[in-house]
DNA sequence: TGTACATCAGTGAACGCGCGTTCACTGATGTAC
DNA sequence: TGTACATCAGTGAACGCGCGTTCACTGATGTAC
């Protein structure tokens, strides 16, 4: 939280603390509810100052995103990585995705409903793929048919979304207290798309 | 679309006619995107009528919450009833679930992603859990021990929910292109979920 | 059957608000000499 | 080391916009007599 040089007419940092400033008030408010405004009073600077950093409005959210397609890539390509066995690195991704989405509530909101037109930032779209994308390996291990690994990949992503979905919607309760339940039954679910079986001991790695 | 006496000051229907239009609004522009404003005009009536059968805005999006509920509802347990075997009960609605996401899109929308206040509108929860409550007594048929059982309920929602939304979201390419396709992998995996096994032929009733 | 009247669904104008975006500007910074 | 100067990140005021909501009003309707 250390803003570098705050004098005068130069904030040291505006743009990363736009950047925050933003995410804050979609945990808030959601991302809906962002204003450039509102961003801008709390990063303490005239509503004319972020159009030196960003083109416009949208183009900040977008940024937001790229960094929210990243950080999942990140958590779940690592929590992959502590498994061996391909159905455990699916039952890691269902579990990291439900736990990103709780824990990164801002992040994921925005990557899911900002409204942002993936025509006009394809990127966005290419950076969606690329985390489902991280099933694939896995899955073409587990099942040799093309048609029946896209379809393994697709039904854990569905699977972690739904959960997730759900956790955040308050369907199991509270979602601070459903947190650990549901990421263990998202876990199971996918073993289940695979195996059929959900008996197998939960004893995989925790990753953060 | 008749619309009885649209003469001077007494509109007929105006009620119902606001419920379309916010409909249509909805499905053009998103939950966020609808207005009391142009739901007037297309109305083809002042900003101000609205406020004679609806209190405020959010009394109109609750109104639609509502009677998208209650669709649901009326879909899904018909889709229900044609199957006997609990488990193609469960797939029933898993299946019942994305093509009313698909076909009823804005109505699914209004739903989840309005933005309501569900401490506000306390029957709202309760009608989004009846509608999930419709999956107890198949779940409850298959497995008796009741944490079990509500594993499988939440289980089978969240597949259903996940799978929806990415093919809304465009993740399975173009979304009417990948409708039956989904609606089969949301009835096969929902089997799964119970069984373990998938290879079940696909010759259930199709539910409009 | 005809008329007076209460009702109330609509009008249209106005309000205050917060937004995104633009503009000419200013003053701190870092660099060339 | 000291000074002139170009750069450019910020200011603050303004714009036009569409929104939700309120208000006094009006005129079509249906009812009581």
């Amino acid at each position: 939280m250390t803003r570098a040089r705050p004098t005068g007419h130069h904030h040291g940092n505006l743009r990363s603390a736009l950047l925050r400033a933003a995410l804050e008030l979609v945990a808030e408010r959601g991302a809906q509810g962002f204003t450039l405004a509102e961003a801008s009073r709390r990063a303490g600077v005239s509503v004319a100052a972020p159009y030196k950093h960003f083109a416009d409005r949208e183009a900040l959210l977008a940024e937001l995103a790229r960094t929210g397609y990243e950080q999942q890539y990140e958590r779940f390509s690592a929590a992959m990585a502590a498994e061996e066995d391909p159905t455990e690195q699916l039952a890691a991704f269902a579990a990291a995705y439900v736990r990103f989405a709780a824990n990164s509530k801002a992040l994921f909101d925005i990557t899911f409903a900002a409204g942002l037109n993936k025509q006009r930032h394809p990127d966005l779209g290419r950076a969606g793929d690329r985390v489902l994308h991280l099933l694939s390996q896995p899955a073409g291990r587990l099942v040799h048919d093309p048609d029946e690994a896209l379809d393994l990949v697709h039904g854990v992503g569905a699977t972690a979304h739904g959960f997730a979905a759900l956790l955040a919607e308050g369907v199991f309760g509270d979602p601070d207290e459903a947190l650990e339940s549901t990421t263990r039954r998202a876990r199971r679910t996918a073993r289940k798309l695979v195996t059929g079986r959900a008996d197998l001991p939960d004893t995989s790695t925790q990753t953060r």
